[in-house]
RNA sequence: GCUCCUAUAGUGUAGUCCGGUUAAGCAUUUUGGCUUCUCAAGCCAAAGACUCGGGUUCAAAUCCCGAUGGGAGCACCA
């Protein structure tokens, strides 16, 4: 053994590391610690004297088995195991409220929640959180569902949270009958002070007769603002969550779906709680700015005796100089400083996908962040490796030339060339029809001397005569080896197209005001022949993706 | 302010629950090289980390205490 690692680090060893080894391997030696702790100090002295040669001798003639490298021990695939998990019976769910455009944010929620239902053969939820009627939009609603189709997730179950008002109803009048719940028709001033300093206020001592008054009351005398339904928590508890929290509030705003059928509507807590139970969620994972929910949710449903979903949690997603939230993004809007939610610079999934990013990508990308609880703010250039890895192998690529400078080619021995649109795969080819006007990237022409060579790509060497504001060459025989290598547009054909380029939209604090960049660039014809929504791989300029017949969005490198 | 969560290479993570089998694995990034009619992809190689301070132990990334950094909650939003 000493040996061994002996011979893996170079024909040194270290008693303590063999001491850890054996130990290691065999735990019956570590009741005998002190004693063979002895023997290895010797036995690793006597090895460390020998020479490389003499260890390796030794090895071949005693213990050759050890010179097999070891095996990598295998990784795990995917997710961590769930706590008390049965194989076909978890059900998962995302719970998304329709109050705004879909971004990476609610794609991490969906993909975690949907790989551990995939993973243990269960089912999956999708429920629209809707119990706030001022905020959710049907607009909104429509284009997560939109989000969640492109990203490619299925759902056994789809509902509303607001499909279930009347159980609502029932389990809050259950929890005043239960004298675990009561009304309280303090000010909301005095309800936040009373929280802070950990009081209970009188209403929480009324009796249940006057809080059965004052539910009927709820449902139409009370204003809104003048009575909530409060859970009987625990005034003095650390985690303010507990601090009696309301279940049942008015509001009369027009709900999306259900108009003004009701008034009184269930707090998040409330009805995630009550849910989750009933929709038989087993497991439960939401972003752990809702830690400190958990208690409240497990205290809700022992109340009522209800089955109880294990909760997990797991880190908010961003990207460096991406904003997320609408607090954020809306302003930006306003001020025209960014187009629209799927403006490309913003991390929405249709901004995502506009830019070129394909599903498979985000979940592949979201996988490898692991369930930490850790803060994951990761920069953008994580996702763009996973997405180029699917983007490469289909990409079609073509010559685009940005700050286009003129180049005439004298000789050429041809009018049109064949060049194939994929370096390995076999995605056919193009016809360009050439004559002696081209144009060359301004990038490349600011790099050509006169009395050098070049090559256009796909058509041969150019010998350069002159290289003063346009360029002159003639055409050479002779191998593409050694020579810089360019892409090329036809002057005749060039079709002119708009390349966006979008950039992080702040700089730590500050609004970066270069974050879009635009260029006008020329490209083959051939570009006008490609799908929309198609991505591209302008030849050593990067990937980009088409946007419209004149206009393309950088996707990455 | 109070409460909770969190801390591994430039970045993102595995390992932490159950201390030794891993002088810390993977991916990305960067840098070299090979290949190539792209500065892409592919292949090979190199670089690079356990926040700090105590304690427990034969042995600590792993357990305990403390400090520090980061985040969240303290809504009649979710």
């Amino acid at each position: 053994m000493a040996l061994q690692n002996a011979f893996e680090h170079e024909g040194e060893t270290k008693d303590k590391i063999i001491l850890g080894k054996i130990l290691g391997t065999k735990p019956e030696f570590r009741t005998k610690v002190k004693e063979i702790s002895k023997d290895i100090s010797e036995i690793v002295s006597d090895v460390n004297h020998l020479s490389n040669e003499e260890q390796k001798k030794e090895i071949d003639t005693d213990f050759p088995e050890i010179l097999i490298p070891k095996e990598k021990i295998q990784e795990r695939e995917g997710l961590p195991e769930l706590k008390n998990a049965i194989q076909g019976k978890v059900i998962t769910r995302f719970p998304p409220e329709p109050n705004g455009y879909p971004h990476i944010g609610h794609a991490k929620a969906a993909i975690i929640n949907s790989e551990y239902a995939k993973m243990y053969g269960g089912k999956f939820i999708l429920r629209m959180d809707d119990t706030n009627p001022e905020a959710e939009r049907m607009e909104y609603h429509a284009a997560i569902k939109v989000g969640l189709e492109w990203l490619g997730i299925e759902f056994d179950i789809v509902k509303s949270t607001s499909d279930d008002m009347e159980l609502f109803y029932e389990k809050g009048l259950e929890l005043i009958n239960l004298e675990k719940a009561y009304i309280c028709t303090c000010k909301r001033e005095d309800i936040s002070k009373n929280r802070r300093e950990r009081k209970d206020c009188k209403c929480s001592r009324e009796n249940l007769e006057k809080n059965n008054k004052n539910w009927t009351k709820m449902q139409d005398k009370f204003k809104p603002g003048e009575a909530i339904v409060r859970f009987r928590g625990d005034m003095k508890a650390d985690n303010a969550v507990m601090r009696d929290p309301v279940l049942l509030r008015i509001i009369e705003g027009k709900h999306y779906t259900l108009g003004e059928k009701y008034r009184v509507w269930p707090s998040y807590d409330f009805a995630v709680a009550i849910e989750d139970s009933i929709d038989g969620v087993t497991h439960a994972f939401r972003s752990k700015e809702f830690e400190l929910r958990e208690e409240l949710i497990d205290a809700i449903l022992d109340a009522l005796g209800m089955r109880k979903p294990d909760q997990g949690f797991f880190s908010r997603l961003e990207f460096k100089g991406m904003p997320i939230s609408k607090r954020i993004i809306k302003p930006l809007i306003e001020e025209g400083k960014v187009s629209w939610y799927d403006d490309p610079r913003l991390p929405t999934l249709e901004a995502l996908r506009r830019r070129g990013i394909k599903p498979e990508a985000i979940r592949k990308f979201i996988m490898s962040l692991g369930l930490t609880k850790a803060n994951t703010l990761a920069p953008f250039d994580a996702l763009e490796a996973f997405n180029r890895k699917f983007v490469d192998p289909d990409s079609v690529r073509l010559f685009m030339v940005s700050n286009a400078k003129k180049l005439s080619v004298k000789k050429l021995p041809v009018s049109s060339v064949e060049i194939p649109n994929h370096p390995v795969n076999d995605m056919g080819k193009r016809k360009i029809d050439v004559d002696e006007d081209f144009y060359i990237s301004g990038e490349d022409a600011k790099e050509i001397k006169e009395g050098t060579q070049v090559r256009l790509l796909g058509l041969g060497n150019v010998s350069i005569t002159k290289a003063v504001v346009e360029l002159e060459g003639e055409y050479v025989e002779g191998e593409p080896k050694g020579v810089t290598k360019i892409q090329w547009v036809s002057q005749k054909t060039a079709h002119q197209i708009k390349m966006i380029i979008p950039k992080a939209l702040f700089n730590g604090e500050e609004f970066n005001e270069d974050s879009l960049e635009e260029l006008d660039v020329y490209t083959e014809p051939y570009y006008l022949q490609l799908k929309e929504g198609e991505e591209i791989q302008f030849v050593r300029f990067g990937y980009c993706r088409k946007d419209s017949q004149n206009q393309a969005i950088f996707t990455h490198k």
